[in-house]
DNA sequence: TAATAGTTTAGAACCATTCTAATATTATAG
DNA sequence: CTATAATATTAGAATGGTTCTAAACTATTA
């Protein structure tokens, strides 16, 4: 058991396969959002379909979230390792990860309206750089 | 300018077609969250292709806004009459709309942390029915 | 009422994702 | 170590929600 992703699968009821170990890594190591296309091209080994498998196995799982809200009209995919939330730039579709609120009030907001379990969130903001032409006030 | 729905699409720059006042009312009336192909359905004298473009357009002018994190695979479509976030209950797919929480905070969080000016949000939280037949804590 | 700019439409096309079913691999037990 | 059962991987086909096309129509303006 020397490696530690080789436990994480396991503690996750999945059997620890190369394709697997592999995408696991890759997700935990970039920030970049990826389609499942994007991940296939930069590990070739790995087919589409597993690609595409392992991903909805590790949303599952909670390991990876899914961020289709972009205007390319492609799933996009990030590592769950720590709570945050996304601010997408429209004009140029960079996703930015950020950190610096709280959702805990949002999930109590949303166990009172509903009476449901809140198991999950999502928080999308959509932006733009703010233009610095302008001129006077 | 007896109709006010008239006024609304002209003063967001659109023409005031037949289609285009019968799919405005229906989304300001109706808070099913439904699909392309449910409005259709509702309404069949609009084709299919008009409700996405139609659709589309007020999505751009901020009438409409997509809720496309939904398990059926299908783009969901919810009027933005007023400020509001979604609960989606995973067993069911029922959409409910909340509003007992003021996005205030995230927005400024967000623009904090980007530099971007925040012209859109969305926020959906998941959740279940919370186990009524748990006999022991 | 004519001009024009924009809208609607049926059906075809697209393409991201899912499915199929044959092959290969992992985990487990003997 | 095998053998075994269960599960995972894969190439390519299929799917189906959405977008596109280009011809017919309509709101608007003068």
């Amino acid at each position: 058991m020397l490696n530690p992703l080789k436990n994480v699968l396991q503690e996750h009821g999945l059997k620890a396969t190369t394709q697997r170990l592999t995408l696991l890594e890759y997700m935990m190591t970039h920030d970049n959002h990826p389609t499942a296309e994007m991940i296939h091209n930069e590990l070739p080994d790995i087919s589409l379909a597993t690609v595409y498998n392992t991903l909805e196995k590790f949303v599952e799982k909670k390991l990876v979230v899914i961020i289709d809200g972009i205007s390319d009209g492609k799933r996009h995919y990030d590592a769950a390792d720590h709570p945050h939330y996304h601010v997408i730039n429209t004009k140029t579709n960079e996703i930015i990860d950020a950190a610096n609120f709280d959702p805990a009030p949002l999930i109590k907001a949303a166990q009172a309206a509903t009476g449901l379990k809140i198991t999950e969130y999502r928080i999308d903001l959509y932006g733009v750089e703010p233009n610095t032409n302008e001129v006077h006030s």
